[in-house]
DNA sequence: GTCTGCATGTAAACAGTTACATGATTGA
DNA sequence: TCAATCATGTAACTGTTTACATGCAGAC
């Protein structure tokens, strides 16, 4: 999958390793992670696989920076990815319901103290994705639909936030529902 | 994980690979998912570790069946993993996003049959929680309350399946408004 | 006799994580 | 001078998926 999302990525605008990888952190986030590693060495196999070209570039200074391009071949396979619909759902892997689905035999205060925890971090990651769509909506304000493509774009990509928001906002009731839960037991 | 979820069911009770396969299908099917071929291979790693031990028996005819249990080894593992408290936030992949956000450029008709189709999925998926939580409810109120251990179980394992309830429906609902957003394009 | 369910595994490939490794620039 | 940011990569390991592979029992 990461595959196509930096193919996705440079498909809109040439970029190094490390772009991509802010580009990760900064858009994506709350639905795909990768590390640094993994960026590196999957655009190493779509050079080798031809669905890009790098060249080093020297920047300022001598910052060496490898700039990636998409190529005929890649916008092919991206376009072809892009109309394959998905026919399944994507399977969720839960850490922390695991532990919950294994706690009866944990002191009861340890579990609300791990759910508070785990509160506390969705609690900071809700806001953040909060401030992000505040400051996507002003950048689109600026810009506004020059043309219906940009329009797209921005409904989509809010989408995608807003379903992070959602899940977080999700995450947070039924952590305060288990939590009040346990504290009548 | 998939090493302390089985050792939590085996722990339960012991198990053959087979019915730790049916276990993770029937009842952590919305957090975790593992292919039968892990979850032998995860057996074969765990015994190795002194965590299990394994003994062939014949049931009826001449069915050959290998019974996992818990070594003290094991349960001691089981315990420090469970008082190690998580303190970080479970990283989502999902694959539907990736495509949602890279489709400015695909015909928005098809895009939205995605979403349909993506749609119907999750209505499948909820409704198969429900009805699960109707029969666990059922059993549970026939075998009420004996011990609060028991009582706690049942409390973690419901809590587990809300969540994959509450989370089906905030994917339904979050693919309802873009779906509507996307007619009104 | 064919399909479903029970029952067990191996092998190869692919994806993802952690650790190792380096070095320049900029600002406090 | 110390920390942060920019910038790139490799290696080893672990986890996950897909495909291969076998065989019995019972129902239809």
């Amino acid at each position: 999958m990461l595959k196509y999302i930096l193919l996705g990525f440079i498909a809109q605008k040439p970029s190094t390793g490390y772009e991509l990888k802010q580009a990760l952190d900064n858009s994506t986030s709350y639905f795909w992670h990768a590390y640094h590693s993994q960026v590196y060495s999957t655009l190493r196999a779509l050079e080798k696989e031809g669905l890009i070209t790098t060249q080093v570039e020297n920047g300022n200074h001598h910052l060496t920076r490898r700039v990636c391009r998409i190529t005929e071949a890649g916008q092919k396979e991206l376009l072809e990815w892009q109309n394959d619909p998905l026919m399944e759902t994507a399977r969720m892997k839960e850490d922390l319901m695991v532990r919950v689905f294994f706690s009866s035999l944990r002191d009861t205060p340890e579990v609300e103290a791990e759910l508070r925890m785990q509160r506390k971090l969705h609690e900071q990651q809700l806001e953040q994705y909060l401030n992000q769509l505040v400051s996507n909506h002003r950048s689109n304000g600026r810009q506004a639909a020059e043309n219906p493509e940009q329009d797209l774009e921005q409904i989509y990509q809010t989408a995608t936030l807003r379903f992070g928001i959602a899940y977080e906002r999700m995450y947070l009731e039924w952590l305060d529902e288990l939590i009040y839960k346990l504290e009548m037991v």
